[in-house]
RNA sequence: GGCGACAUGGCCGAGUGGCUAGGCAGAGGUCUGCAAAACCUCGUACGGCGGUUCGAAUCCGCCUGUCGCCUCCA
């Protein structure tokens, strides 16, 4: 589907809308970001480069995004029930360390890991726990309002008050009742009903005061009120993986608009899966590859390490709203495609403008912007970009380099570099000091001595050799050129 | 049990009521001392069975299969 102007597939109608902020030209964005008690793995890599590329693209067509993404510090039971253990409680103790350790110790790993796969940072950041104050009194509204009610220091939120539970994840909450395994607390007026606060006993080691006693807040009070604090009561887009849908984003929009009286998010946005080997992977699981672990390669599922980018690329060749399955022969796939992106890329940027035909900029621009129009898909803005770069090094390699080469590299930029964020990685590397494409220039120099005396051993030993190094010589008609890997 | 998604050529993976997605792998060719790279050419796919239609892989129904949510998870 062409379209002219952004469309976004909203979950809250289940079809692509036409993308029209609240406040043009500001946009509020804001994603639920990692309970930070472990590694970041693959599903995380997901979530937060589709929505990086949200980001970018809406940057791209001039809107000012203010982005923000939680970090929880605090809470979420482990396992079953509502009586399980606070996460980074248990963490802590397995750890024998603060609580305050192990989330200072994750968020401190997770941004490392983003920062590694070109995930912009979010403008705020905000922590759970340092918006007690905030939960406390918005749970104090939802009570005076009758959405929620104290129950001997636990309090819930009354989902029968609120006659539009259920409009996102589109559940009968009436007959999803049974069957459900969910343990229901025994003081719940209802067992659809879920907690605000929770009462905290002597050895819980989180906790705050507030007016129902000692105790720590629910699980999804902190994205309404951290949400509301930073972009309004009302907002333009709440990202979040699949598996939030429901409870986790039901109860965010139930709690925020009881308490406001005002629409919370207008465009809801869920990116899909990710699987291993076409298996569910997650923390509960055990089967989830720490990203740290894909980039070292450390780890007894892998071969060999994968470079963030190509993982960033990976990912991106496919649509956020699909799953996406991970194997290695699907990365060596997507790595040998991103190193040819690469090397058209440089002989782009090494290209002198030509006398060749002016290349057509605006064509492309208009079939990028197409493609991404419809709902963000990066998969193919990729194949727009090979078949246009392919075009171009056509020309460049006819020694026909368009005249418009210059334009066209800023566009190259902006698109690649800014929008995807799979520009080649820096020249400061190992083979582009000086002392390196020096001594590979002498190579060359001794090898091209050798050949003119068809002392060929020779010759394909010097060849050979670099390989193995990383250097692949390349003759050619105006003499021998090489890259590095 | 309830709800939902998906099934595309050797692999990954977009999309669509009639027109080549793209990538990877593979085959042949040009070039080359030989390679590599580059360039040219090549694959006519859409789970099964019915239906709607001039025409469907694309719409509808049924079936089969895979996966997800319903319980912490991106």
């Amino acid at each position: 589907m062409a379209e002219q102007k952004l469309h976004v597939y909203n979950t809250l109608t289940r079809e692509k809308e036409l993308f029209e902020p609240l406040n043009p030209p500001f946009v509020g964005m804001y994603v639920c970001g990692p309970t930070v008690y472990g590694d970041a793995h693959l599903g995380h890599a997901k979530s937060y480069v589709s929505f990086d590329v949200v980001l970018r693209y809406l940057r791209y067509l001039g809107f000012n995004v203010r982005y923000v993404q939680n970090i929880t510090d605090v809470g979420h039971l482990v396992g079953d029930g509502e009586e399980g253990e606070d996460k980074l409680a248990k963490k802590a103790r397995l750890e024998q360390v603060d609580p305050m350790q192990v989330a200072e110790k994750y968020t401190y790993t997770y941004f490392r890991d983003m920062d590694a796969l070109n995930v912009l940072r979010p403008d705020i950041a905000p922590r759970a726990t340092g918006h007690i104050p905030e939960q406390i009194a918005m749970i104090k509204t939802l009570i005076k309002k009758g959405h929620a009610y104290n129950s001997d220091g636990n309090v819930y939120f009354d989902v029968s008050s609120d006659p539009d539970y259920g409009k996102l994840s589109g559940r009968n909450v009436e007959e999803s009742e049974s069957g459900t395994r969910v343990e229901t607390a025994s003081d719940k007026k209802d067992p659809k009903d879920f907690a605000l606060w929770k009462k905290a006993d002597g050895e819980h080691l989180m906790k705050w005061d507030s007016p129902w006693g000692v105790g720590y807040p629910g699980w999804h009070i902190e994205c309404s009120v951290m949400s509301t604090k930073y972009l309004g009561e009302s907002f333009d887009i709440h990202g979040g993986g699949l598996e939030n849908q429901f409870p986790h984003h039901e109860c965010e929009i139930a709690q925020s608009e009881c308490a406001h009286d005002a629409q919370f998010v207008k465009y809801w946005m869920h990116n899909n899966m990710v699987t291993l080997e076409g298996q569910k992977m997650g923390k509960s699981l055990g089967n989830a590859i720490n990203l740290e672990q894909f980039f070292t390669g450390k780890h007894d599922l892998l071969t060999r390490s994968w470079d963030p980018q190509v993982i960033r690329f990976f990912l991106l060749q496919s649509h956020y709203r699909s799953t996406t399955d991970f194997s290695e022969d699907a990365l060596e796939a997507a790595e040998t495609g991103l190193k040819n992106l690469h090397s058209m890329i440089t002989s782009i940027e090494k290209a002198e403008p030509g006398n060749g035909e002016t290349f057509d900029i605006e064509g492309f621009k208009v079939s990028f912007e197409e493609v991404m129009n419809d709902d963000f898909n990066s998969a193919q803005a990729i194949a727009v970009l090979f078949e246009n770069l392919k075009e171009i090094r056509k020309q460049i390699t006819a020694n026909q380099a368009p005249s418009n080469l210059g334009e066209l590299r800023i566009f190259l930029h902006t698109v690649i570099e800014e929008v995807l964020g799979i520009w080649p990685n820096g020249e400061g590397g190992p083979g582009n000091s000086e002392l390196t494409s020096g001594l590979v220039e002498l190579f060359i120099e001794i090898r091209k001595e050798a050949r003119a005396n068809k002392d060929f051993a020779l010759s394909d030993k010097i060849r050979d050799d670099l390989k193995e190094l990383g250097v692949q010589l390349m003759d050619g008609k105006d003499g021998t050129t090489f890259s590095i890997d």
